[in-house]
DNA sequence: GCCGTTTTCGGCCCGACTGTTTTCAGTCG
């Protein structure tokens, strides 16, 4: 069993054990270990083949043994019974919002519940409210709460996520009681995907802020409506959470609520070595009453704990803190390092911009060069060129190079198909031609096992004229997993012959993920950020791209197309 | 289940909101 599905066995055995009512602090040790595990660069193979797997942070005896033994048979009886333990209705259960492990437990126990189904007629027929503990209010929560996981158990893309936010944070800025509003949660950090919408208000009126958050149109429901804090589910489904804390306390709750859980368990930690308490409202002596210590800022938070401030993007509870402390924060890549990008496609294809239209495009947003890779002639599908087309539209390219050199310089290249064997989609004569070529795989990659993929991509990448790999996992998120493919051996095979790999910056794929970086960076292996655009608009993709190497540590001298013109004619062996 | 320049046992991050309760447990983030 690889390292992911162990991840997910040990997840797995966190919510059984909830479900169970196990001691909550045990729950966790299977939460935390299956993120340690998630997050570390050494091959688990390794790991386990030393004996060191007990050397990762927690990770303990028992652990280890688990893990390895799921690493070597696939295979855990602990994890058999537990699930034979545990009816699948009631794990489903645990999905529902509002309902969590011990409430579960006794449902089961003193109410016979074994599915959603029952758990809705046992609320239906009045004997969930007749439950000590429980009450009318419990039980329509309950209901409620099966009815959304049914209408809205995803999570929406980055992307989609802001066009919801941008609006509420303008209006809340708009407001007259409102000083200061941010964005916080996963949005501010720029994760691929958002759960929810977290809005942070400075502002002596709550209470106004509040009534105006809840009463807004698009507001569905009302989750929770207090004085500080309130909760709504949104038309699109997305939940919207709002806190209102006065003008000192800002900091601190917007710190609080960017989060990610794992960075403020962390930074808890470390104030309390320093005899500090830190909370949503601020740092205060440990066991003080409410004589917290004022701060202008993030920066200065983070300055009484003796770490540099850390930028959101990076705070997902990794080594973060370590970094901060010693001051070796990464100088993180910003959006004006880009200076083109490379993968894009033109109406010759699957586009629907000319090569005029894509060109004016990267010129209004000031880039230096653009690259065309249209379809090779295996994707059909998108409308592939043939070999003649091909050759035609590098001649295009080379006479709007010649006539207008004032404008961006355009690149001729391909994103040409790895075929099912690993050889590419056209001759190697047609790819010696171009001035760069992108290989990426499109069919049958998901028929295929492990080995077959990862073989089928190293060969591409020993091609002498290969560029880069776009997409290297071919994940498209929230619809379909990646195909199964060895990154470690990918990622070896690009170091080996100097290829990049892309981080394609489209919204829906952001593919190779930011957590998968540590690696090529360890091995000189360079991205190429790439928005896949398939219309002019696209092109400004690339900022979710920038967010990927940003939430991945990576600065400007680790992505190719931060490169000047000059520079990546360099790099392509052009000059 | 993990962990330890105060520790190998007894802790383990902190607080708001809700619903069901008259002081608190469960859930969430």
């Amino acid at each position: 069993m690889n390292r992911d599905e162990i991840v997910e066995v040990l997840e797995e055995i966190g919510v059984l054990l909830q479900i169970k009512g196990e001691n909550a602090f045990k729950i966790r040790a299977y939460e935390n270990g299956a993120r340690t595990l998630e997050r570390m660069t050494e091959s688990l193979e390794t790991l386990v083949e030393e004996g060191r797997l007990q050397d990762l942070d927690g990770v303990g005896k028992a652990l280890a043994e688990k893990v390895e033994t799921l690493f070597r048979t696939g295979e855990l009886d602990f994890y058999e019974k537990l699930k034979a333990e545990v009816p699948d209705g009631l794990r489903k259960m645990a999905e529902i919002s509002g309902l969590g492990g011990k409430s579960i437990h006794r449902l089961h126990k003193e109410l016979g519940v074994e599915s959603i189904e029952s758990l809705r007629e046992a609320c239906e027929s009045g004997k969930v409210a007749a439950l000590k503990g429980f009450g009318d209010k419990s039980a329509s929560k309950i209901l409620n709460g099966i009815d959304n996981l049914e209408r809205f158990s995803r999570r929406e893309l980055l992307s989609t996520a802001e066009e919801v936010a941008f609006p509420v944070l303008e209006g809340l800025r708009g407001l007259k009681a409102v000083e200061r509003a941010e964005i916080a949660g996963s949005l501010r950090r720029r994760k691929e995907t958002v759960g929810d919408l977290d809005f942070i208000v400075a502002s002596d009126k709550p209470e106004v802020v509040m009534d105006w958050f809840v009463d807004r149109e698009d507001v569905e429901e009302v989750i929770a409506h207090g004085k500080t804090k309130s909760s709504v589910r949104l038309g699109g489904g997305l939940q919207a959470d709002l806190r209102v804390v006065s003008g000192i306390e800002f900091p601190a709750a917007l710190h609080h609520f960017t989060g990610s859980k794992d960075h403020n368990v962390q930074m808890r930690k470390r104030a309390l070595e320093q005899g500090l308490s830190l909370s949503e409202w601020g740092l205060q002596k440990k066991g003080g009453d409410g004589d917290y210590q004022s701060v202008d800022d993030e920066a200065g938070l983070f300055a009484k704990l003796g770490l540099e401030w850390i930028p959101p993007e990076l705070r997902e509870g990794g080594r973060e803190i370590d970094m901060a402390e010693t001051d070796t924060l990464p100088q993180l890549l910003q959006l004006d390092d880009i200076r083109g990008a490379l993968h894009n496609h033109t109406r010759a294809s699957d586009g629907r911009g000319t090569l005029k239209e894509m060109a004016e495009e990267a010129t209004r947003l000031g880039w230096e060069y653009l690259g065309i890779a249209d379809h090779s002639r295996s994707s059909f599908q998108a409308n592939g060129l043939s070999e003649e087309r091909l050759y035609e539209q590098i001649d295009e390219i080379r006479r709007f190079n010649e006539e207008s050199e004032d404008k961006v310089h355009l690149f001729a290249g391909t994103e040409c198909d790895i075929l099912k064997d690993g050889s590419l989609d056209f001759s190697d004569e047609l790819l010696a031609a171009l001035d760069y070529v992108v290989v990426s795989i499109h069919q049958g990659g998901f028929g295929q096992d492990r080995d077959t993929v990862t073989k089928r991509i190293v060969a591409a990448m020993e091609h002498p004229s290969v560029t880069l790999l776009a997409h290297p996992t071919g994940r498209v998120l929230l619809q379909r997993d990646p195909y199964p493919v060895d990154l470690a051996k990918v990622i070896d095979a690009a170091a080996a012959n100097g290829k990049w790999l892309e981080i394609n910056a489209h919204p829906i794929r952001l593919d190779l993920d930011w957590r998968e970086w540590d690696r090529a960076r360890e091995k000189g292996v360079l991205a190429c950020i790439n928005p896949d655009a398939h219309r002019p608009e696209g092109l400004s993709y690339v900022r979710f791209g920038v967010d990927v190497a940003r939430k991945a540590g990576l600065g400007a001298e680790a992505v190719a197309n931060t490169r000047n013109l000059a520079e990546m004619k360099k790099l392509l062996d052009l000059s």
